[in-house]
DNA sequence: ATCATATACTGAGGTTACCTCATAATGAGG
DNA sequence: CCTCATTATGAGGTAACCTCAGTATATGAT
């Protein structure tokens, strides 16, 4: 019986990105693009490797996702001043903008799928995945 | 704060989906292939359209997990004796061995993925996340 | 100073796991 | 019998990753 614990966590999963997914896709941001945006105004200037570790994704893969956001002209590439092998990502206003919608959709889809939980039950499994994903 | 949960929770399911990726892959079978198999085994003789109910995917996408099942000999494709239009999926002797051998891998790299939970914490956890799944 | 080695990013190309839309074959109801 | 729904699939596409190879730059040892 606990051996589908897992599916059950990946379901869960499934069924949250699905419905950010969805209500993301209005403002023309993915899940990938959303979660590095948010970090990029958390950390910027960041570099992308910094960033690649975050996202626990390959840096190629980053290098990807920032030229999304670059495209959508939600965050520009500066060269770091003390590295000039390295490309530092900052938020441009409209990023900033953007983040923000994007805090208020997550939160609200994130709400929206929780309503099955109690507040206490919340904060428990907020707890526990907590204690699984440990960064 | 709350917003977070979200967060943890695709966390958790990403790095679990990793592990079993990693562990799957050493017999040559993918997760969601995996999950395709148990179902049949569990369903068989079953639809595509039941089996793609079951696993939440487009039928379409069923076609393709059965194909590289049934490409791998671990299942085949039989016509359906009440409708023609209907392929049933059935296990192979082959597929019932790796079935076994799955859900051998998977309880292992799910014990191990919860580690950080004590018993009576993991069964909070599988309760909770029923709550959400609610199949 | 030089040279090997390591690091930062990116181009090229691949994979998994989905999706939609169109189509051929078949079933089911009026 | 004729229409409408349903089954599976071909064709083609997307998101989000990956590795490997290459170029530019830094760093530490000689």
């Amino acid at each position: 019986m606990g051996d589908r614990t897992g599916d059950r966590l990946m379901g869960a999963a499934r069924r949250l990105r699905r419905l950010l997914f969805e209500a993301m896709a209005e403002i023309g941001v993915t899940p990938a693009q959303g979660r590095a945006l948010r970090l990029v105004t958390e950390l910027e200037p960041v570099r992308l490797t910094a960033l690649a570790d975050h996202l626990h994704i390959a840096p190629r893969s980053t290098t990807e996702v920032v030229d999304a956001l670059e495209t959508a002209g939600l965050v520009v590439r500066v060269p770091d001043p003390h590295d000039r092998r390295a490309t530092c990502v900052e938020v441009t206003p409209a990023g900033r903008v953007r983040a923000a919608e994007l805090d208020e959709i997550r939160d609200a889809v994130t709400e929206d799928f929780l309503t099955p939980l109690s507040p206490s039950q919340r904060q428990a499994l907020d707890g526990l995945l907590t204690m699984l994903v440990e960064d």
